[in-house]
DNA sequence: ACCTCATCTTTACACTGTCAGGATTGGTGC
DNA sequence: GCACCAATCCTGACAGTGTAAAGATGAGGT
């Protein structure tokens, strides 16, 4: 009945998600390797045991944001997506550029999501997560008329260069203006896929 | 004087190597979000503070196995470009085939030189060993003709089938038999450097 | 022979994740 | 309207972690 959506007496109301709200906070803050989920709790108001209720432990607390950055993740190629031309090609390549856009703006959910073995990836929800993501990989690589192999060298190319990149290791490209630094993306992700037989 | 040559009485004589040898054991079985200080002490028979002296804090411990790990990194593409043809394009292949090879047999030494942020990678002779390995990428592209854009092609190409398949994200890639999965990731490989002007 | 000092141990403290048990309330059946 | 129940949250405790300080040990030079 405050003002404040996010503290009331005892009970707070709508703490799952605030919790998930202050992890991606913590982990965006400290990182992966240096999550503490009483920070995660201190942040949210709470006592520290309050979150075991809502997620288990940790592993389950992370899990569950894991799932959440995956449908952000698609959510971002959405947004490249949407501004592409209709064809599958510029669709494909749309969703690579969606990729390193969202390593570069979220390196720390990233890595949860590609290089950590804190979620447990077996879990259904993470698990119809991660697979949604897939799957759309290869709807339009099928799309494109690639086979696996070329679903493999178009995601191969995108992830590397989004983990490199959100890691700081590709200076000469990372140090480029933000369109010609696109133009260059775009020209190794469609050298990426091979070209339709001519 | 014993025949055990790791245990001494008091002082242990060659405990720096112990310990980087029990660091290593400790990270690929419990990986380096689970990595333990106290662990590695107790399993070198050490007391847990022993290793302060040697390498400051746990960072300083993984700081020097990064070091050592990018050295066994360049000596794993040696294996690969040594029964590969002397050309330059055959040598970049080769080099990234290693670069799959050392994701694959060390997967955990593998995500702390590339997905970690606990080494400390302006410390000197780890800044060393990681610039050796970048700068024997860009002389490998440079010898075959390519520019900055070609070596961030060839270099996320490798990286991205590395991560991925360490990571057992690429199935359909890593269920295939050796022989026939090297000649895939030789065509995706050499796929993505740009061939030589026709 | 002795003394210095690098090496290693012991002790201590703050912090972490997780478990057990107790307090507080929103909602349901009567 | 009321009593109860179960979900929610808190307090307290324990083992394990990293790191700093201070004491023990002995190898090597003088």
């Amino acid at each position: 009945m405050t003002d404040d959506d996010t503290r009331r007496s005892y009970h707070h109301g709508d703490l799952r998600s605030a919790l998930l709200r202050a992890a991606e906070e913590e982990l965006t803050e400290r990182g992966v390797e240096a999550f503490s989920l009483r920070q995660v709790a201190k942040r949210a108001g709470v006592s520290h045991a309050a979150p075991a209720h809502h997620f288990g432990d940790t592993r389950g607390l992370l899990t569950a944001l894991a799932a959440e950055g995956f449908h952000r993740f698609l959510a971002t190629q959405g947004q490249r997506e949407a501004q592409a031309a209709p064809d599958p090609r510029a669709q494909l390549t749309a969703a690579g550029l969606g990729y390193i856009d969202f390593a570069m703006q979220r390196p720390a959910l990233f890595r949860l999501l590609f290089g950590s073995d804190q979620p447990d990836f077996s879990d259904p929800t993470l698990d119809a997560a991660a697979t949604a993501a897939y799957d759309h990989l290869r709807r339009q690589v099928a799309d494109a008329g690639g086979d696996e192999v070329a679903a493999a060298a178009a995601w191969a190319m995108a992830h590397g260069l989004a983990d490199l990149l959100s890691n700081g290791r590709l200076k000469p490209v990372a140090s480029l203006p933000p369109a010609a630094r696109d133009q260059v993306l775009m020209g190794l992700l469609e050298q990426s896929f091979p070209p339709p037989v001519s």
